[in-house]
DNA sequence: ATTCATTTGTTCGTATGTATG
DNA sequence: CCATACATACGAACAAATGAA
C-alpha cells in the first residue's frame, strides 16, 4: 500500500454541479493543479481510478473521462494494467561548469530558439560591477534574451557585459549569434560557469505576461557568473525561468572534494 | 543616474488616504514587498528618498518614516550621505559534492538546529526505488526533519534510507544525531551528493504552517540523492526550502570539466 | 587638497485627523 | 458639543556624510 499525501482544502473543495463546468472536467482541473504542485512525484503516478472515483465520489467512467483529458493535455501516460503515470514534460536545465542554453536544449531534444527582446548600454549597478569585476558606474552592455522551448519561453535572460573588452557584441547578439560564438568572435576562446545562484519569486505582471504564464506561478531565478580561462569574468546573467516548465539540475557527482 | 525597474501594477496603486492604514505604512508595506521581489537586487539599494518621495508623491518626512519602519524590521540598512541598501539576510545554500545542512548553517553563523517532526518505515514508491537503486516496494525508512536557522524554520527535509541496509537509524536521529554520524554509526564512513534537481511551487496550507511563511510565497524544492564512497545510494531526499529565507548556491569554479 | 552634487539627518513651523473624557 | 492630547502629514531650510570630478 502507498501512502498517499493529504490534499489542501483546495482540493479537497466539493464538486459544483450545474456550475457550467461538467464534473470529469472539474476533476480533471483539480488534478492538473496536483501534477503542477508535484503531489505525485514521490510514487510518478496517479492513485488508481477506483480509489480516485471513491475520493471524489463520482463513477469510475466519470473519472476515466477526466484522466483521458489529462492524457490529451499530456499530463499523463496511462497505461492498461499498470496506472496513469505523471508526464513530467519539464526541461532539464544543467548548472554545471559548462552551462549552455543552446546545449541544454539539446540535451532536452529542444530546438536552441531565442529571441533577442533588448540591446543597449549603460552604468553598471553596484552588484553588476561586482560580478564583473569593475568599478561601479562602469559601462557595461545589456541583453535580454528570451530563450524557447518549442512553441513556449522557456527563461527571460538579462546578461551584462563589460563594454570596454567586448564592443560591438550586441550586434552580433541580435544578428543571431549565440553567445558563445559571439564572445568567441571577440577573444573568448572559452568560458565556463563560476557560479550561480537560485532563488525563487512570484512573477509580475510584465514577467508572467513576457514568459507565458500565470501570476500565481512562481519562477525559479538564476542569478550567474562566467569568466573566461584566465579567470576573468566576462558575463554576469539574471535568467527567470518558468517554475512549470524547469527543473534545474546540478550534477556533483564529479565535482572536485 | 541609475535605471531603475518598472514597477507591477500593484505597486502604482493609490494610496489610500483615512483608510485606518496610515500612508507610511502603505508605503513601507509596497517597498517591502518589492524587496521580497527583487526587484533591487541589481543596484542593492532603494532609490533617494527624494525620488521616492516623488514615486509616492508624499513629503520627505512621511517617506523617511517607511524606511525607518522597513530598518525596524530588519528589511534595510540606512547609511548617511550613501543610501538605503538591501539587507538580504539571506541563508546561502551551498549545493555541493559535500552538502550537509549542519555545515552550510556554519557557513552562515548559524547554529544547526533540526526537529524531527517523523519517522516511520514504508514500502518505497518507484521513484524512491528508481533513487535508491531498490525494486519497488523494497522497504525504505522515513524520516521528517524540519531544518531550523535561528528562531525560524528553513526548510523541511523528508528523507529515505534503505531499511535493510540502515536499520536503527531512525532512533539514531530521534536521539539527535546529524544524518551523517547516524549513518557514521552504520558502517558510512562517508557520502557525497550525487545529483540535485531544483524546482519551485506555492505551498500547501500545511506545508507553509509548517514552514511558518504565507501561502502567497513561493518554496525552493531539492530532490537530492547521495551516495557512498563505492557509488551505492544511501540516501533520496526531498527538501522543501521557504522561497524568502534561502538561496541555493552552486558552485562550479572547480568542477571537473 | 578642493569643490561640487548627491543623499541622509535634523530642526523649525503648520495643519489635520483621531481618540479620550 | 467641546477641550485636550497625540500621532500623522506637509513644507522649507540647513547640517552632515559621501563620493566623484
Amino acid at each position: 500500500m502507498t501512502v498517499e499525501p493529504s490534499f489542501p482544502a483546495t482540493a479537497r473543495a466539493v464538486l459544483q454541479r450545474r456550475s457550467g463546468i461538467t464534473i470529469w472536467k472539474q476533476i480533471a482541473d483539480t488534478l492538473a493543479q496536483e501534477i503542477r504542485d508535484r503531489h505525485y512525484l514521490a510514487s510518478g503516478c496517479l492513485p488508481s481510478e477506483t480509489a480516485l472515483a471513491t475520493r471524489f465520489k463520482v463513477n469510475r467512467h466519470t473519472l476515466r473521462q477526466a484522466l483521458a483529458d489529462l492524457q490529451a493535455q499530456g499530463l499523463l501516460r496511462i497505461e492498461q494494467g499498470r496506472g496513469a503515470f505523471v508526464q513530467s514534460d519539464w526541461v532539464d536545465y544543467t548548472l554545471a561548469r559548462r552551462t549552455r542554453y543552446s546545449e541544454n536544449m539539446l540535451r532536452n531534444r529542444l530546438h536552441p530558439v531565442r529571441q533577442m527582446l533588448a540591446g543597449r548600454e549603460e552604468a553598471a549597478t553596484s552588484a553588476v560591477a561586482q560580478a564583473l569585476g569593475l568599478r561601479r558606474g562602469g559601462r557595461v552592455l545589456v541583453a535580454e534574451l528570451l530563450q524557447m522551448a518549442g512553441e513556449q519561453p522557456l527563461g527571460l535572460a538579462t546578461m551584462y557585459f563589460p563594454a570596454a573588452r567586448f564592443a560591438g557584441l550586441l550586434d552580433r547578439l541580435a544578428a543571431g549569434d549565440t553567445v558563445t560564438q559571439a564572445l568567441q568572435a571577440l577573444g573568448v576562446a572559452d568560458y565556463s560557469r563560476v557560479r550561480s545562484r537560485v532563488t525563487t519569486l512570484l512573477p509580475d505582471e510584465a514577467l508572467a505576461r513576457t514568459l507565458c504564464q500565470p501570476r500565481a506561478r512562481p519562477v525559479l531565478c538564476v542569478e550567474s557568473v562566467d569568466a573566461d580561462t584566465e579567470g576573468r569574468p566576462v558575463k554576469y546573467g539574471l535568467t527567470q525561468f518558468s517554475g512549470d516548465r524547469v527543473q534545474l539540475v546540478v550534477d556533483t557527482a564529479d565535482l572536485a572534494a
